[in-house]
DNA sequence: AACATTACTGACCAAACGGTCAAGTTTTTT
DNA sequence: AAAAAACTTGACCGTTTGGTCAGTAATGTT
């Protein structure tokens, strides 16, 4: 039984090694997907022997799940974040920059949720129909009144998400094709997606 | 050796088999990538045998790119359509239509495509790099052509094609985060979409 | 009906895979 | 310094996987 079960991680060791082959397995679920992933590579890449990894980690989907998890608590951060209070268009914009610099510093994270979404979600449905779901449904209501009071104009809160979260993701997800296509401009792809997209949603917003 | 590398397929059975081959194929290779899918997996949902499958095709690899040569061919279809001649904006949104439609109708199309490009895009690199990158730049100089002429806002093409993957395939890959999202609501997410995106694409490109 | 070609399959193989375990090494505790 | 606890690994196991092959069945051709 691995090291997870039994009892708290306490130790200096463990604290290290399950952060080294954290930081190995999202090289490789981001790459590969859960079932195109092997422990090996995981092992290989974090320097271990496989059975090393598996005196910490119980097995390949717990792995998996606890890289998710870890995920999920940072990637719903910036969306917390979004305040009733503040300037409608101007908190929007922030969110469009987090997420793009999320996208942009954290290319390992967005793949590895979209390879898990792009499977059927089976680990994370749960999250998604739930809190997810929930925050979402929230942060519609601050657009809807929003859009009431005037100060935005008309928009499908959730389709404004959804817009938002696939423009942003799609710079890392698609990253090889977006350089593919732009290759013989020099400049980084992300530089110039941060005024696009500002522009194209404040513009909609736009009472 | 596979029916493929000898002769021409001329039969009525190789055709048919191949067909219910790739359509199968197409099946499981979109849920879990091609790593991630098995030959027996293919054969099991074509019912037929797993070297009855090597009959016709060389081998794994082989059917996963015999899918993406047909995929790309349909895929790129709606994009040369984009005609300098008629109206901008009505040109753009047709276009956002049909890539929306094609998501809804062919979403297991749009799933294999997005495997393949997170995982680097080990099959279609080249093309990218070569006629998808050719064509976007000669659909982008139209854009260009349009926005000097006044006829719309001045946009970067290749960031408004991008924004245009993103958004509309989106709800093919995503489906079912869309859909966890949107649950109490019975509506269908893409007759939802179809508006919001017309709407916001035409007003960012309003002159 | 006889023959030739095409289509199909059970049995098999080697490699890769997830995972176990007994035995050894290192670190911590006393 | 000794005992206890934590850590590490080579060797191994059963299963899955991609792929082969010899032989059989079905189909087409004359």
């Amino acid at each position: 039984m691995a090291r997870s079960e039994t009892t708290k991680k306490t130790t200096r060791i463990q604290r290290q090694k399950t952060d080294v082959i954290l930081e190995a397995a999202l090289d490789v679920f981001s790459d590969f997907g859960f079932r195109g992933s092997t422990i090996d590579m995981i092992a290989n890449r974090a320097n271990l022997s496989k059975p090393n990894i598996l005196y910490y980690f119980d097995n390949k989907e717990a792995i998996h799940i606890s890289l998710l998890e870890k995920l999920l608590k940072t990637w719903l951060a910036p969306l917390h974040e979004i305040n009733e209070t503040n300037p409608p268009v101007e908190e929007i914009c922030k969110y469009i920059e987090q997420k793009l610099n999320m996208a942009r510093d954290f290319p390992r994270e967005s793949k590895l949720f979209a390879n898990e979404i792009l499977q059927g979600a089976p680990h994370v449905l749960p999250e998604l129909q739930g809190s997810l779901k929930d925050l979402v449904s929230e942060k519609a209501k601050i657009i809807k009144k929003w859009a009431a009071q005037g100060k935005i104009a008309e928009v499908d809160p959730h389709h404004l998400f959804f817009s938002i979260w696939a423009t942003t993701q799609h710079y890392a997800d698609f990253d090889i094709q977006v350089r593919s296509v732009l290759n013989d401009e020099a400049i980084d792809p992300f530089d110039t997606a941060a005024p696009f997209l500002k522009k194209m949603f404040s513009t909609m917003l736009k009472p």
